[in-house]
DNA sequence: TATGCGATATTCT
DNA sequence: GAATATCGCATAG
């Protein structure tokens, strides 16, 4: 892979970039970039793992209609859903169908491509690894909370999706993780070969689902 | 590497 | 009151 002089500046994704499927998005959004532009700095990553929580899907937290907390999940495709679970972490979604129809795709792991000191400062460790791999580490990371809640990712704000040119992932499928109810569907997404991604290994075995090798992470 | 556990806050029943 | 799309630490092999 070229690591020369080649600009690989972050340019935004537009909405009508984003396909209008949960399952699709979810696929889609491994690769590309996820960016929080703050006073303390940027801080960046490349999306290495996702899960898609698709209409119709009981663990969705949409299942049950729409709420003040998951109304997020109902806006257009590309807008940012935030909740607090466990009483110690909060999780990040984009919300992935048309107005009014709730779903969205969980980010649950990134590969670190700029702020590492701040994503360091903000997780209270400098192991590398254990900055932003799952899905509350990422947020804490990044400086994700529920102020971000509602977000739109493809509007001019601090919080946004990017694309560098030509990257395309070897993505693995497999089930995804955490879930007593419908914990059998293939809807979780990872980077293969990926530092970054959480969950046992026995999970990256799975199903190999495209084969272009990931490149390497850009220097910006 | 893997498994198990406790802590914790919010949401819904 | 129960459940939860988790994390960090402990322990065992």
């Amino acid at each position: 892979m070229d690591c020369g002089r080649r600009d690989t500046r972050i340019r935004r994704l537009r909405r009508d970039e984003l396909p209008v499927d949960t399952i699709e998005l979810a696929r889609y959004l491994i690769g590309k970039i996820l960016v929080h532009d703050l006073p303390e700095g940027r801080t960046s990553g490349r999306i290495v793992e996702t899960e898609a929580y698709p209409i119709g899907d009981p663990a969705c937290h949409a299942y049950r209609g729409l709420t003040a907390s998951n109304r997020s999940l109902f806006l257009d495709r590309g807008h940012v859903y935030v909740y607090f679970i466990y009483g110690s972490s909060f999780c990040a979604n984009v919300s992935s169908e048309t107005p009014g129809v709730g779903a969205g795709v969980l980010l649950r792991g990134l590969e670190p491509i700029e702020g590492v000191p701040t994503m360091e400062k903000r997780r209270r460790t400098n192991r590398l690894r254990e900055l932003t791999r799952g899905p509350g580490r990422l947020a804490e990371a990044m400086g994700i909370d529920r102020r971000c809640d509602g977000l739109d990712l493809c509007g001019d704000e601090a919080l946004w999706l990017g694309s560098v040119e030509g990257e395309t992932a070897e993505i693995g499928t497999t089930t995804r993780i955490g879930l007593s109810r419908e914990a059998h569907r293939p809807l979780r997404f990872h980077a293969i070969g990926s530092q970054f991604v959480s969950g046992p290994r026995r999970l990256l075995v799975a199903e190999i689902t495209k084969s272009r090798p990931l490149p390497a992470t850009p220097r910006l």
